[in-house]
DNA sequence: CTACGCCCTGTAGCGAGTACAAGGTCAAGT
DNA sequence: ACTTGACCTTGTACTCGCTACAGGGCGTAG
């Protein structure tokens, strides 16, 4: 039973992600260069396939990249660390609450415009005429 | 009571939006080139403000610019042209919504992160060994 | 006449990758 | 041995919707 390399693509398909993206997080830093095996491919050893599923996970949470490098930096097993990882993923969920907010009050407009195109027989579309001409807001001040 | 001339900084303004924004649209092809003063500088008139106040209200909306710029070539008035309007938002929509239903579930992971952090009194961080270590599905196999 | 604010142009950068070109390598089949 | 195809390498350009900056011209108020 020879485990077979860690090359680029076996990794890609482990961590359910394309290869680029791989060397993306390498090109940026996030991980170190794995070794290169005689040919020059690369070789991932299980520390930073590690590494590589919490970087894959939490981006695909939405943690922006400057995020992961912070959470990368404090290490396993500290509890203090573990406050601080706990804070950055506070903030995260006050920015994703946040988009749902945002999202959420789009979704209100969408839903009044389609509505009031669904009643329009004839005449402007209210999309288009209340978004353009109407609504400005005391031009006679 | 001479109306001062719409520059790029007034029409901005106008539009809560920056100037960078309306070089923007019109490099992209969204409005045509603005009139020139003889210094050289943009003046818009009406119907073009109209026409950026559209786009930017659908782009505040989430709107992607290839959907704005079809909802352009639609003109006002036409009952048919509407029915295109109102599909195109519905499928915005869809992906707004789509996107809401993203983030509410990444909310939830969060969610338990942060409480499981909140239970770690000592030992290795959750969010850390959870995302990086544990759930490789079916190793064995 | 000078200071400041507005305008012009072109170009580069953001985030987080994705896509492609041009080539090297490896494993399987014939 | 040879060919085919899948994989790997590198570098570079593109995505989206702006934003920022450099280096200059213009206009107005004091």
């Amino acid at each position: 039973m020879t485990i077979p390399d860690m090359t680029r693509g076996r990794v890609a398909k482990l961590l359910g992600c394309g290869i680029e993206r791989l060397r993306f997080y390498e090109k940026t830093g996030l991980i170190e260069t794995p070794h290169r095996a005689a040919n020059g491919y690369r070789i991932y050893h299980p520390g930073q396939i590690d590494t590589l599923r919490l970087i894959v996970n939490l981006s695909n949470l939405g943690f922006p990249l400057a995020s992961i490098r912070e959470i990368l930096t404090l290490t396993i097993g500290n509890k203090d660390k573990c406050r601080q990882v706990e804070s950055i993923a506070e903030a995260h969920r006050r920015v994703v609450r946040s988009k749902i907010a945002d999202l959420e009050a789009v979704d209100s407009v969408l839903t009044a415009k389609i509505e009031a195109c669904r009643k329009t027989r004839s005449g402007p579309c209210p999309i288009m005429t209340d978004f353009s001409h109407i609504n400005q807001p005391a031009a006679d001040g």
